[in-house]
DNA sequence: TGTTAGTGTGTGAAATTTACACATTGTAAA
DNA sequence: TTTACAATGTGTAAATTTCACACACTAACA
């Protein structure tokens, strides 16, 4: 049993994309009270867990995502560190926090990572505890910080998105067109013309059409690409917005 | 006499722009043995100190600097969390830990900010220490991992540039367009035309021409201008660079 | 009064962005 | 088998932005 860093944990933002929504994966923090049956919480929270006293950031995060999907090499970011010192105040928060005895600080640091995965596959569990997946226009009351974390996160989402080629984490390996446009949509929170879209992705050489159309649509098939990151390291040019 | 967090710091990376070149704020860290006189270490860290235990990170961040520049408000950013185990680990950073002997975790997590500041006015200084601007072009080597959490810092600063007018804060209130393209040119490494970069900034409504000329230099003065962030604000719009 | 060093300005070609409408394809239901 | 449906796929013209490029101007100083 590794011994954790009382003071200093990781949290999991985990987004997921449904081709309609983007979404984010919450656990449920339910408490009752033993003697009454009252409930004394019920809500949601991001994953998160301590880190060990021989482990990175990076590999903790890591752990983390595996525990609840089993999968590796994950995209994980890390977008913000944590560490007001009222950031875990609530009466809420005290009485989880006091509840789960395991030696916890009173001041806990937090890194925030996020995750992009494809959730269209993957479903994530977490050992007796309820797991869900919300579209992030709909979402239930979160615990600790955990919405000022989460709107970090997707603040630093759509920033990177907006310059790096990372939507593609959040689709199977082949998708259509569409889909990448309403990825970026729901992302952005924006339209975009087909037709302009469309243009401009198939400049992008690193945007690659494949011989292969849609299967079990009820309408007519897209053809499917791939992105290859290949060819995008070797042919990116740095664009500068000058957004000044 | 505040308590520290043994195993939680805050490193700034101070950013300084003289109108030629980018610099960085560092400090010498020398140390000879007290027998022989021998330099044990002989290198340069950028600035940074534990947090206290009633203190949050941006305090934390903004305490550091005003021990160095006696100024309040200046610009800071959070730029990433830096938690390998292994990353105070050199013999040198181990005897100079040692040598402190002001009872440090074995495992120190920082958390990275970098500040930027118009250093054509401030002088800094930190008692008892040597204190030097360096080019960024031009580096002493560096003691613990600072290499490295400089080369990050620069990586966001960089990406940070090219989508937000910050580059106002290394520059005087008033400043000339030359000004402002050396400062692009030194932080992204390129070059731009005069004639377009001009075009293209005075196209920009919140960078605001005044009544005002360069004085005390002897060739043609250049015309005065300010950044109203006010202006900014109200009339940004989001571009999208698209760079999937 | 000439030299120096940096400022300030315009144009045309090329590339990119934007707005916009209709025919096509496969599935499923009638 | 026919029809309705739902989403795919496609082109053009105007407006805007980007890019390349050279010479006259001004203050200070010698």
């Amino acid at each position: 049993m590794q011994k954790i860093v009382p003071n200093i944990s990781v949290d999991c933002v985990i987004f997921g994309f449904d081709f309609k929504q983007l979404n984010v994966l919450l656990v449920e923090r339910k408490l009752q009270d033993e003697k009454t049956g009252e409930t004394l919480i019920d809500d949601w929270t991001l994953t998160g867990y301590h880190i060990f006293e021989d482990e990175d950031f990076d590999t903790a995060a890591a752990r983390i995502l595996k525990g609840l999907s089993g999968l590796d090499n994950i995209y994980l970011e890390q977008f913000y560190a944590f560490g007001k010192v009222s950031r875990v105040d609530s009466p809420k928060d005290n009485i989880w926090l006091k509840h789960q005895h395991e030696g916890f600080s009173s001041r806990i640091v937090t890194v925030g990572y996020y995750s992009l995965i494809d959730n269209s596959t993957v479903t994530l569990q977490l050992q007796e505890r309820n797991v869900k997946w919300f579209s992030i226009t709909d979402l239930p009351e979160l615990g600790f910080d955990h919405q000022e974390i989460l709107n970090k996160a997707l603040e630093k989402l759509r920033s990177k998105l907006r310059s790096e080629p990372i939507g593609f984490e959040l689709l199977p390996e082949k998708f259509t067109l569409s889909q990448l446009q309403k990825l970026y949509e729901a992302i952005l929170g924006t339209t975009y013309d087909r037709r302009n879209f469309r243009k401009k992705v198939l400049q992008m050489k690193y945007i690659i059409p494949l011989n292969e159309k849609q299967k079990a649509v009820k309408h007519k098939p897209a053809q499917l690409f791939i992105f290859s990151r290949d060819v995008y390291e070797r042919t990116k040019r740095e664009r500068f917005d000058f957004s000044i």
